[in-house]
DNA sequence: CATGAATGAGCTTTCATTCAT
DNA sequence: AATGAATGAAAGCTCATTCAT
């Protein structure tokens, strides 16, 4: 088999996400050289010609997820509930068009494959959208746009909870509200939005 | 090594228990039947002495589970919320005391060691106690406990959120809230019953 | 399970007559002590009470076969021919009953299964029969009922030949000459002394 | 250590090969693929590197015995008897030359390592020359060079028992005619010939 | 840059064997 | 006499990694 050549930074880069699609896919037990190898083309030794080895290929595809993740922290909205409205919308769509890939925000699997060395990044970039969302509801408070009784990190994990709900195909909950996959994120954040401002 | 032998049903209770233990605490690639074994104070062989396979310990720590879980839900309770705020407060305080164990309930983990065939009844099991916040919360619906704008099932992940959120030893948001940590589950339940009746 | 208690003796013989027919069924890698348990009822740990180890079992099962084949030499028969006869009909007669178990007589797994130490006692029984043969072959032609030019061996072996192929349950060679299975012993025989005397 | 590499179709060869006369030489128990790599100096991973599975090392061993089985059954020579006549000197040959090796054509261990999968290949193999010489005296039959009384059947045992003796590196039956092994096959035949002519 | 060949480490599993009850 | 519990050894197999080409 003839495979292309490709510069060692996209390669880099195309590695990095088919590992992170086949930890997402797979697990931490499917994520194997070989496979990663079927998924770019290569075989299982050349893999080992753009990375150190293993570790090192979680490693780049932990900062992938990070630069994944960070793409929908909006810097530019002045407005707190606006920002934190404008990161809801762009998140939800993302879990929504990949749910498999997204779920590992709300799982420990990334740490798993991560070891001992990368667990503090995972948490780093997990943990940054977090810290984002923390900032909002902060700051809203202070401009009263929200109430003082119930604490920030509470709100957080309501927000996070709702996003990770997104990342199961089938909502596992009940049936016949299924149609919440349905309903458009920017609907869902009016939602999320009133419940904030309300309580 | 001699070993201080154990009748059949206690190893098997005990090895299930230390297989959820193991994959809480290592992962998915950290159970193994040696490591198995040494949780328990047996050779690896000897751990397959009371299981058939490695597939039928997980099984069995997947339904130690859910027996795990199923103890939290409460059915002497005739009023909705006040029988979800029961569940909560055990929840809460169970995933407080054993975090990582209490995490496999909202990761992907426990069915990635499942494989295949364990699939459908780590869903089961966890989407139970899902299936019991979502009727609580219709009941409560109905009788006018509870507004009707937010989907129920928008609920459901909101107090997953809430739970899964009290998962992380170090809660990865804003350390000025770690104090959340702190607050008894009775008071948190006081909150979410007031942000669930506010909206 | 209440299991009778049987005195040794007897379980030995019926363990070695278990082990025969395993190996005569399952082959080599069929002969486990826990399939030996459960063809005489015992658990694998009870078999070993009655044998010092597994290769003393299949040393025994040696012996019983020894004797499976050594009484089908008839002893009290003058002439030489038709002592041979005699044997050739009860041989033919005990492989067509048990082709599968007689098949060892013609196999090379019994000296498997006895490793170093046992495989000459396997060569000295089943050689036995081959001599109890040759003699009558020797006898015979010293008699001058078979010609000189043909040697002991090739009838030996021919007749060996004849015996071996009733142990196929399904006769590999040609579909149409199945009904061989059918035809008597006793008429087999005739057959067989005719090309004896005829060559 | 330093092995020298191989191309993957010769070291398939060499494994293929190395498994047969394994089998033959140590019986389905001595068949691991620690001693398969130890016979083509090759660690039991890199083994399996060139194959599947174990399963898939003895379906190529069978194929090669096969083979081996083939090259013996001549095509080109029209009278049947002179036909059969090469074949068994052929074969006797090869007997003689590899005993241990040709005896898993007279024995059910070849069949007990190919498993459930295999037994049919292996039966097609061996019974292959079974009808090979079959045919060859229902055609010789035809011509009246072989009389009607015997069935074919009988006489495609009867030279199968002949070569299989001929495996038997020590004949078991009678010492004194061990000098049978040192007749040429030529002659044995010119024996089989005149003894399937005059019956 | 890419790969085929080879390997050691580690995993699951089977099995004969020992021993206390 | 019988068994349940435990074990070490060895088998088959997977996988990350190295190296020569």
């Amino acid at each position: 088999m003839v495979t292309p050549r490709l510069p060692t930074a996209q390669r880099r880069r195309q590695i990095a996400d088919a590992a992170l699609r086949l930890l997402a896919d797979a697990g931490v037990a499917g994520l194997t050289l070989v496979e990663l190898g079927r998924a770019v083309g290569l075989s299982d030794a050349s893999v080992l010609r753009h990375f150190k080895d293993k570790p090192a290929i979680v490693e780049a595809a932990i900062e992938r997820f990070g630069e994944l993740l960070a793409e929908d922290l909006p810097t530019d909205i002045a407005d707190p509930l606006r920002r934190l409205g404008a990161f809801f919308v762009r998140r939800l769509a993302k879990v929504r068009a990949h749910p498999e890939l997204m779920a590992l925000a709300y799982d420990r699997r990334l740490r798993d494959a991560a070891g001992e060395a990368g667990t503090a990044r995972v948490d780093a970039h997990i943990g940054r959208s977090a810290r984002f969302v923390g900032a909002c509801i902060d700051e809203a408070r202070e401009q009263g746009a929200i109430g003082a009784d119930v604490p920030t990190q509470m709100w957080v994990w309501i927000i996070a909870g709702l996003l990770r709900g997104a990342s199961f195909a089938v909502p596992h909950g009940l049936g016949q509200d299924a149609d919440l996959m349905l309903m458009s994120p920017e609907r869902c954040w009016e939602l999320v939005e009133r419940i904030l401002r309300g309580a």
